[in-house]
DNA sequence: ACTGAGCGA
């Protein structure tokens, strides 16, 4: 149904809208979310990403993954199950 | 947290 990647070294600031712009420049973005502390709620440096159809996701991961947003070089991969799915 | 390796409930 979908594929998860996992999207860390990011920075800061990067955002949730951000991080799915990205994505959607390789195909359907199905949900984008950056991983946050309950505390502060500031990022933690990766989020997880969402895509529907799993060319367009490998298409996307291999773009990414190495390319540099907002002045760093990020990490893209297939995201681990987080619990059960 | 003002930072920097990280795979989330």
């Amino acid at each position: 149904m979908s594929l998860q990647i996992y999207a860390g070294n990011l920075s800061y600031g990067m955002a949730d809208e951000s991080l799915k712009t990205l994505f959607e420049k390789f195909g359907e973005v199905s949900s984008a979310k950056i991983i946050r502390h309950q505390d502060t709620g500031r990022s933690k440096g990766f989020g997880f990403v969402e895509m529907p159809n799993d060319e367009e996701a490998e298409k996307a991961i291999q773009g990414l993954d190495g390319s540099e947003v907002d002045g760093r070089n990020i990490r893209v991969n297939r995201a681990r199950p987080k619990r059960n799915e």
